[in-house]
DNA sequence: AAACAATGTCATAAAATTGTAACATAAGTG
DNA sequence: CACTTATGTTACAATTTTATGACATTGTTT
């Protein structure tokens, strides 16, 4: 499974490019090139990417035709979209991000200042979605990062945390700890999957201390789920 | 009866004004025009707005002096300031700025941008309404812009002042440093995340000098939020 | 000009969390 | 039951993240 945000990157400057790229890599994106509009809207409706960074000067149809084209279909019309142009083109800025970009750079920028304004508009985008969610008597306060057992409080560590809510949004779901640690942990890291025995101890003993009920399941040589039994 | 919000929108770029005024109104806000500092300050006096949008490079007085003399007046000294700059000029100074201005963007920047901090803005200014916020034992009178923890007064620099305000405004949530310096720092303006902690630990400091409860949680590897814990 | 106030960055200290290995138990298997 | 395999536990070192204090810079006041 891939959690990385996809990003497609649409530039015809080929030294440009890989540097755009090889800086969104580092920063933990999955990207899809073209080097045209065409390919673009291709590969934009092949799969959905979570945010589309445009060249404006690109070869027909240029960066404001594609930008209109995906601002007309259903599944992008809502597309975070960060226009790239080349400096002294003020003119074009305005009518640019009036045609539906939400964000626009003057080349140069820097890799840092494009970062971050991804990050940005991916946080505004992303920020709907529900905020308590629970399972038994665990409660999932997910904007206050709480957590609470028949409404007292208890505390995790960070991993423990993401663990229990992985395991709250799907419920009953047997993972195996291959697949925790990609969830959970994140794909590509490299750690032990014994590992995840060890947090799930943690997290048994701190939703359930006295042993009673911690509602994570052992399914022998397959994995855990949550479950009342 | 124009029951629109009114918005009064200085500019003195002849290209960039009719694009703002056609997309507040497209957004149902009434809007005025004026495109220097003399003529703005007699169109607010004239009928106080919700709202006002400023432009930094207008002719003498420029943007921030404007702001200064509306920060005086007694009907405008909580009316919500947004300033415009254009990127490229000192960043620095519209940094300074921060004491008058309640938020800032950079040109060129999206409609959407614009109208959702305006939108923003709004909020805060008028379903709050009040003057006078508060959790636990802290006060803030947003007026006067002053901070009292058990009727004592606390002085904070602009940064804190607004750092808590942001807190108290959004009690228990927590916020990542991201976004923190996204909604108190404003957009465009890239620091080191780490910067905030330091003005964190200001606040703290600033609130709480014995150590007893300082109020801000910390939430390990995703922020801090304003908690009795 | 001098004294101040506010900021952003670092370097370093202090905490909290994590991954592992080693050993103990429990669960299948024949 | 004796044997094999999978999971539970625990302790601890390594790593990650946060707190703190000092500084240089910049703008503001006196």
């Amino acid at each position: 499974m891939d959690n990385k945000k996809k990003i497609v990157v649409v530039e015809d400057d080929t030294a440009l490019l890989p540097m755009i790229t090889h800086n969104l890599e580092k920063n933990g994106f999955s990207v899809r090139e073209a080097t045209n509009g065409e390919d673009a809207l291709m590969l934009i409706k092949e799969e959905l990417p979570a945010l589309a960074i445009i060249d404006w000067m690109i070869p027909a149809p240029t960066g404001i035709e594609v930008c209109k084209i995906l601002r007309r279909g259903k599944e992008t019309v809502s597309l975070p979209i960060i226009i790239l142009s080349a400096k002294g083109e003020e003119e074009d800025k305005v009518r640019g991000l009036n045609t539906g970009a939400d964000d626009y750079i003057t080349k140069p920028f820097s890799p840092t200042e494009l970062i971050a304004r991804i990050k940005s508009l991916l946080r505004r985008s992303t920020s709907s979605g529900k905020e308590i969610i629970e399972y038994g008597d665990i409660t999932l306060n997910l904007n206050e990062h709480k957590v609470f057992r028949s409404g007292k409080r208890i505390r995790l560590g960070p991993t423990e945390y993401k663990l229990l809510r992985h395991f709250i949004e799907n419920p009953g779901r047997v993972y195996s700890r291959e697949q925790l640690l990609d969830s959970v942990w994140g794909h590509g890291i490299y750690v032990e999957s014994r590992t995840v025995d060890t947090h799930i101890r943690r997290l048994r003993k701190a939703i359930d201390p006295s042993g009673q009920q911690n509602y994570i399941r052992t399914v022998r040589s397959a994995g855990y789920s949550m479950d009342n039994d």
